[in-house]
DNA sequence: TATGAATGAGTTTTCATTCAT
DNA sequence: TATGAATGAAAACTCATTCAT
């Protein structure tokens, strides 16, 4: 979640700024997606992260500005899961590695799955973040029409694929983050193959050969 | 989504109680649906109603028991077509009229299902919604549960059935809401046979028997 | 507490006026004194009272008009008292007198007493009760007067001992009012001895004669 | 009333958070005692004090928590001279002595006196400040308990002749916090003579022994 | 005269942000 | 870079008063 340039320095008496900058964006984090953006006071981030209520004001232009870039952090996250997925293996096993690496990110980071896909944030992220959680549906939209293209994929449009399959995956995701589920429980790969079997050319189709959108 | 004794009376010079009452909650349902509670002032609902701030005040306790008697009128209003939808019909049957009718509710007061199943607001609501929308999640539940009895329905909980197939339909929900689609759109019914497919036993299964929970 | 011009009108159907003005002035007594004024809002005056909200101000102009048409019909109530003391008996005779009196309309009017003595109204009254509240006073203060003249009260200051004997009886009204004590308890009585004793010509210089100023 | 421990620091430009929370205090101590609690706005006390209204919530949880913790810093003020009366003098003399020590502390916080012993902010003042002037109360009267068993005080409640004594005693402070008298002027020991006077046995009765309770 | 829904100025309180240190 | 007291605009909510009926 955090560019790591700056190695950690345990000797330094005086606390190493990218420190701060962590220990902040961790309480936000923490607190963003427990109470809410609202409910989160700068003070309350402040005293979370051990520093003064200034300070946040000298790592973040403020605190929509800290919501953001936290959002952006986790857009990325996500997205390095998509570019990754081999493309010439088919459509069908790239999703599953997606829906994989995701269901793993997930156990590791579970707020920061909420602070990207939970629709509580979509109202309040800016212009900026909008893009590139777009860039990341797009991605994974490239799969899916790939797919189409190779018969693997129902007809109609690539975006609705897309979005009926990443639904049902946030599904698997939002109850390992909760902690109903473990990242290895059946609950999860059966989820994944339901996701699947919403988007996939039907059985009894199968046998036909390319369809037109 | 209001009662419609009251006539509006249009040739009175003073405003009819109900209709300032309804006026406030359409003005609310937009706002919150919209921008989001906490963007929502109370000085903008009331401008919106054409009223004054105080006047909020006459007709709901709190902004909060605004927020939850609108979403409470929500949850009857798609709780209807659940106790409705025939027993006697098998559980695909029953399902399709469930997402025929909410898709209809959806086109008719888009606002009111981002409200009730948005789930941005799930942490607003007080206790009194959270068990009516939990028995609203419970009744779906049981349909499931008769079509798992019945094999038509896959194994596994009834509850996480109940959830794929809800979510899916809510994607469909969205997207009539968003004006995206209208209600009798192709891509509507595709979405509610992917719902379907998601949670049905698959083809290549069907002609084993009843399974074990 | 209300002038007696109107006689209570039992046949009419529709409220004799002078009856709901008594039952405006009465739940607004009763709340003033036990709540507060400012705790005290007009709603609850009116739903006391049995009227709607808006006719409190067919009656009086404004709530402050209501609190001081209140305070000064108590006023006059217990100046009443001092006007009817017989100026040809001594000052200790007119003052025990008017005690009981006072200890008696403390008894009927528990409410009304603390309306006008207690403390907490004194800055809420407007000027013309104020006035009518310092003629009570300056009406007691001749009583004192002519008791100094007498050599039946200390030298010093008229308006001193008004106030110091004045204190120790409403001492006794307070707790009459409260239900504290009963109007013919002792300690009524040993309150008023004191009362007397505060101000009185001590024993062991009564033998002097007036003495100046 | 103030912890003096924070010296003031004129040179300063950011102001001593001590400096700022006194400010505060005695803003707030002049206007409810001079306008009363409700009639004195946030505002009004912010701006008095020369700061910002925010300010008011960084050094008190509440306006009714300013109130509180002015009115306890006065008891404890009141309180001080009870308890360093010499209990081995007899009670006339400890009764004096307390007597002289308020006048004292009136003449130096006058508004202090009429918020802590002024009956209108009885209502006001929360449970912890009810204790801590009920202990006041309980002090006061055991001094009166002792001179009731050396037979130098009337028969009859103690708490009674240490409300008559307070009464008469406070009428001297009402005055002298006015400006109406010095603390030095004759009328305060005439009023204190009162005092004693409508709380010792009579001197008619003065031969005889200790009394019964 | 009585009603009561509507009003809107005014209240207390919150909190993201600033800035002298 | 870090601090934290101070800020002040804006929030939700109250309530005495008005006025069409």
């Amino acid at each position: 979640l955090t560019d790591q340039t700056a190695p950690p320095d345990v000797t330094a008496r005086r606390r190493n700024p990218r420190q701060t900058r962590d220990r902040l964006v961790r309480a936000a984090l923490e607190l963003f997606t427990t109470r809410g953006y609202h409910e989160t006071t700068t003070p309350l981030i402040a005293s979370r992260a051990g520093v003064a209520e200034g300070t946040i004001y000298r790592h973040f232009a403020s605190k929509d500005e800290l919501l953001n870039e936290i959002y952006r952090a986790g857009v990325r996250l996500f997205a390095g899961a998509v570019r990754e997925a081999d493309p010439r293996t088919n459509c069908r096993e790239r999703l599953a590695l997606i829906a994989r690496r995701w269901r793993d990110a997930a156990a590791r980071e579970p707020a920061v799955a909420k602070l990207v896909f939970g629709d509580a944030f979509a109202a309040l992220v800016d212009d900026k973040s909008r893009t590139v959680i777009r860039e990341l549906r797009g991605e994974l939209e490239k799969v899916i029409a790939a797919g189409k293209a190779a018969a693997e994929v129902r007809p109609g449009s690539a975006e609705l694929w897309g979005e009926v399959w990443l639904r049902l995956v946030l599904l698997a995701r939002e109850r390992i983050a909760r902690g109903t589920w473990k990242a290895d429980a059946p609950a999860v790969q059966q989820v994944f193959d339901a996701a699947w079997d919403a988007i996939r050319v039907p059985a009894a189709e199968r046998t036909a050969g390319p369809q037109p959108a």
